[in-house]
Formats: structure tokens, C-alpha cells, sequence
DNA sequence: AACTATTTATAAGA
DNA sequence: TTCTTATAAATAGTT
């Protein structure tokens, strides 16, 4: 027998600021997603640019930007400087279509690669963030640090830099400066404590 | 008496650029209010800060900001005065990390659309070259060909005009100008044979 | 610009 | 969070 889906179904929202913390960040990430893909469609039918920046209710930055953010937020501000726009008008002939799709596959694995790039970025951040709250003294001076602390640090500061270490060797260092100079603050920090330069109680 | 208009309605379009220059611009006015206006709602539920600029198809700016765009853009650019603490630039990269991942997500749907648009072309484009092989007859003028050969050139016409409607279910008709103009060409053909207009030896 | 058949977005709920 | 679904909203083609 015909199981009945008993939904309620949509209902129309009065178009004023939602008071419910957790319901407004949904229809924030829902909504953000649509005027982005709104965004997105603008940019493909009409062949024009488009950014966006949005700020979520926690103040952190979401942005859009067709070709980039940057580049058009910088003819925004100099509206001095023209630059040359596309044009229309392309045959629909077979080389140009194949043309286009070896341009777009090209597109897509710069993309793939790119966004590969950012999942390993947040592997690692998210390594970075287990660790610290696994050990929360990570903001802690290290002058007020009694000794199992600082044996405790010395060994997050090995085990962070073995994980840099490993993610270098896949040739991830360069797009992660700010690591390189937490490993080298780590390298002082451990001779410091090597050489007894640091106090504690 | 308010009669009911036997309106078509709204029909798929495919999502690649429109290459008609009066639909296009049509098609962005509507578009760029109906992305405006959805922005303008996020920012009235969800009480967050929105700005875009959009460059239409003849290269003029258009904006919208809540509270204004100069103050967002200045913001998205000097980020650091937002988190003076020491693992604030820990957070400034995961947020800026995250903005670029979704940007990265949107490009990446968008070209797979795109793509999705070049291969259904492709099978388009396949079909008629091999009907085309089939019957290669094809390209000689109607006026040589014998009876049998107008039947078959009728038949062949019905079944590519199927095979063509049957795209056209898709919402693939208007990005193949070029068929529309097939279709027409054939109904002209075959209601000349059924007429009687056209000559044969 | 207005209209409407359809498609698309999305609010609630699971 | 992700998925489903009923309903609201957007919009393509016409007039």
C-alpha cells in the first residue's frame, strides 16, 4: 500500500529579520548558495561580470566573483581604466565546438586541481585545529608554563612539524606560507627550551 | 470579458551563453534584478552585509550594497584590522579558504553545465552527420530526383524532423539555431510535394 | 510593460 | 548536515 508523506510543505516568510539563531544561519546558507547560483547563470547566459561579497551572520567572508573578485572589485574602483570586453557571435561548426570543450576540460582540471589544492589546505588546518584543542595551552605564554606543559608543547611542536614535513613532500609548502613561519617559531622555540633560555616556574 | 490567453509559457533554456543580442540584453535586465532582489532579501532575513557589481553585456556597472558597497569592498580588502589577536590570522585564512572553495564549487557547476551542454550538441551533430551518410542523396537538387527517390526524401524529412522535435523536449532548439532553420526548410519542401509544386522528370 | 505556463528556489520536516 | 516535498517565487516566451 501507498505510504502518504505527510509534509507540511513550504510556507511564505514575512520578509523581516529572522529572530532564531540557528534557523536564520540555515536560510543564510541557503540562500547565500541561491544568490550565488543566481550569480553564476547570469554569467554564462549573458557573458558578463559578476562579484559578490557576503558576510555571514558570524562576520566571516563568503565571495563570488566571475572572472575573479579581485580583478573586478579593482575596475569598480578605477572606473578610468576600460577593459576590452568578449563578443558574441561564434559558428556552431563542429572544430569550434570541439575547441570549446577542450578550453572547458582545461578549465575543469585547473579547477579540480585547484580545489584539490584546498582540500589538502584544510586537511592540514584541520590538523592544526585538533591539535590545539587537544592541547589548549597553544595561546598559553609559554612563560607561565610548568614543565609538563612545556614537554607537552615540545612534543605538538614535533608532531605539527612531522605533518608539515609530510605535506612538503607533496609540494604543499609553497601555498601555505604562514606554516612555514609556525614551523620556524616552533624551531626556536624548542632550541630555547633546549638551551634552558626559557623560564618557568 | 477576461478570457484566459492560450499563453506557450516558459521553456528550459540551456545554460550557455545566449547568443540572440536583444534576448541577451532582455534576458540580463531580468536576470540582474531578479539577483538583486534575492540579495536584498538575504540581507533583510539574515541581517548580513551584500555587495555586487555586475558589468552588463555593453560594459556598464551596476551595483547593489547593503550598507553600501565602498565600505564592504574596503572591508573584504583590509581584513587584518578585523582579528588583532594572534590566531585571528588562523581564522582570516580558514575564512578566506572557505570563500575561495565555494567560488571554486560555483566555477566548477557552472563549466560542468557547460559541459553537459557541448555533449549533448555532440549527439546532436552526430545524428545528422549519419543520417546524412545514410542517404547521400541528400545534397542533390529536388528537381532531378525520381518518385521514389521524393518519397524517400519525404521520409527521411519526417524523421529527422522527430528526431529534432524530440531535442527540442530538452530545450536544446534555441542553442542549434541552425536546425530551427532545417525544420523550416523541410516543412516549406514537403508542403510543395504535397502540393504538387514541385517538378520531377 | 504585462501576462502566464513552467521551471526553479526554498521552508519545513525527516 | 543532507534529503525530500509542498509551496512560493522567478522567469522565458508572448502579447
Amino acid at each position: 500500500m501507498g505510504k502518504r508523506k505527510p509534509n507540511s510543505g513550504r510556507n511564505k516568510i514575512p520578509m523581516e529579520k529572522i529572530h532564531n539563531k540557528s534557523h536564520r544561519q540555515v536560510t543564510f546558507s541557503k540562500r547565500r548558495a541561491g544568490v550565488f547560483k543566481k550569480a553564476s547563470e547570469l554569467c554564462t547566459l549573458c557573458g558578463v561580470e559578476v562579484a559578490i561579497i557576503v558576510y555571514s551572520p558570524a562576520g566571516k567572508p563568503f565571495s563570488f566573483g566571475h572572472p575573479e573578485v579581485d580583478s573586478i572589485i579593482h575596475k569598480f574602483l578605477t572606473p578610468n581604466a576600460r577593459h576590452p570586453r568578449t563578443f558574441g557571435a561564434y559558428q556552431l561548426t563542429e572544430a569550434h565546438r570541439n575547441a570549446k570543450v577542450g578550453e572547458l576540460n582545461m578549465q575543469l582540471t585547473q579547477i579540480l586541481n585547484q580545489l584539490e589544492v584546498e582540500r589538502k589546505k584544510g586537511e592540514i588546518l584541520n590538523q592544526i585545529r585538533e591539535a590545539r584543542e587537544r592541547q589548549c595551552w597553544w595561546e598559553a605564554p609559554v612563560e607561565q608554563l610548568q614543565l609538563r606543559e612545556l614537554q607537552q608543547l615540545w612534543n605538538a611542536m614535533e608532531e605539527l612539524k612531522n605533518s608539515v614535513a609530510k605535506q612538503a613532500n607533496k609540494g604543499l609548502v609553497e601555498s601555505l606560507p604562514f606554516l612555514g613561519e609556525v614551523v620556524d617559531n616552533f624551531e626556536n622555540m624548542t632550541n630555547q627550551i633546549h638551551h634552558g633560555n626559557l623560564f618557568w616556574s
